[in-house]
DNA sequence: GACAATGTAAACCGATCTGTTTACCTATGG
DNA sequence: CCATAGGTAAACAGATCGGTTTACATTGTC
């Protein structure tokens, strides 16, 4: 998922490290299974990150950029409306999710690593606190009269969707959630 | 977490290993730890659960249990009207993770194990599907129009109050979610 | 008091974990 | 041609993993 020509090494290590977390889970997943087949040996790996912490932390970093890339950009782009681009923040997650169907990474690591690291922790906190705030932005710009309360209800809906999504393996449920925001918008 | 009197062994490994995985994840957590400092040897342990993953199994299982116990129960006893009764559950979920604020063990357990273990996924997917039941349920009592995608509206917002509770470990995000569940069963 | 059942404690096994080290390969540039 | 930088591959180290086994303590019952 990366953008630039010819990625450095480091980048390279954090593509594959995505990967291999995202389906395998964090500590499920060694630091052999991370780079096995990868052509990436485990003494370049430490060179750039001095710990499995590092990594993680490092691949939650592209998480987020990711987010922004593949999820707020082009759903903001379907609409000039501020409405339609909530909505369309739902549509685009609901694609991203049938064409693999993981839920979100930052909200994985902060469940294992919530009280056992804080570098971590602190990651999942703001992706959580980040998505809150974009909604409430959008709620703003659509003129509603408490858009704080509205878009942190939409926000709960957001991540309510993707966890039962991935949970149920059904990407439909964003259709529920959906139909809910425009009860929430039209109130 | 335990009801009845005078415990059974596999209750008390049960009740062991439930706050073990709940506190400290289920991959993150070995046997030993879980086991440590609470006078049950590992043969007694091996004897009733043959793996870990027949431990989780029904650690989840008496999840879901408690879930009855403590989150519906007392909730429904709260009023008979069935849209307090909905409130009421955010309450008291509100309540549970003011005490401790740790999010549903079911998803946590679903996180690490889509994929990866069945019978320990599929307690993660019940888990969800019982919730969202529940609550199409009441919102058929209630006489809705449209239970069906009301109850699962809520659902969500439950869902997502959960884990962004947790996240940001704010158990006041259940009031943002109950602003919406009235507006839901207004519309 | 002998017996069987049930338990604890702890040594043990092979595999895997994070992280380090050794040895070798392969470019590029003066 | 040779030095250097940056890389791979793989052995290695000590800890911990899931799981087994051995040895011993406790209990109730005939």
């Amino acid at each position: 998922m990366a953008g630039t020509a010819t990625p450095t090494k480091k980048q390279e290590i954090i593509a594959q490290a995505y990967d291999a977390f995202y389906d395998g889970g964090f500590h499920a997943t060694g630091i052999d299974t991370v780079m096995a087949n990868s052509g990436i040996s485990k003494r370049t790996l430490y060179k750039y990150f001095p710990s499995k912490e590092d990594l993680i932390e490092a691949v939650l970093d592209q998480y987020g950029e990711d987010t922004d890339t593949y999820l707020f950009k082009p759903a903001l782009a379907r609409s000039d409306d501020p409405r339609e681009q909530i909505l369309a923040l739902f549509d685009v997650r609901r694609e991203m999710m049938e064409a693999s169907c993981r839920g979100c990474l930052a909200m994985k690591a902060g469940q294992e690593y919530i009280g056992k690291h804080e570098g971590i922790a602190a990651r999942g906190r703001a992706a959580s606190e980040y998505v809150e705030g974009r909604f409430v932005e959008l709620c703003q710009k659509a003129g509603l009269v408490n858009p704080l309360d509205t878009g942190r209800q939409i926000g709960l809906l957001f991540q309510g969707a993707a966890m039962t999504a991935q949970m149920q393996q059904k990407p439909s449920v964003f259709e529920t959630a959906k139909k809910a925001v425009h009860i929430l918008l039209a109130a």
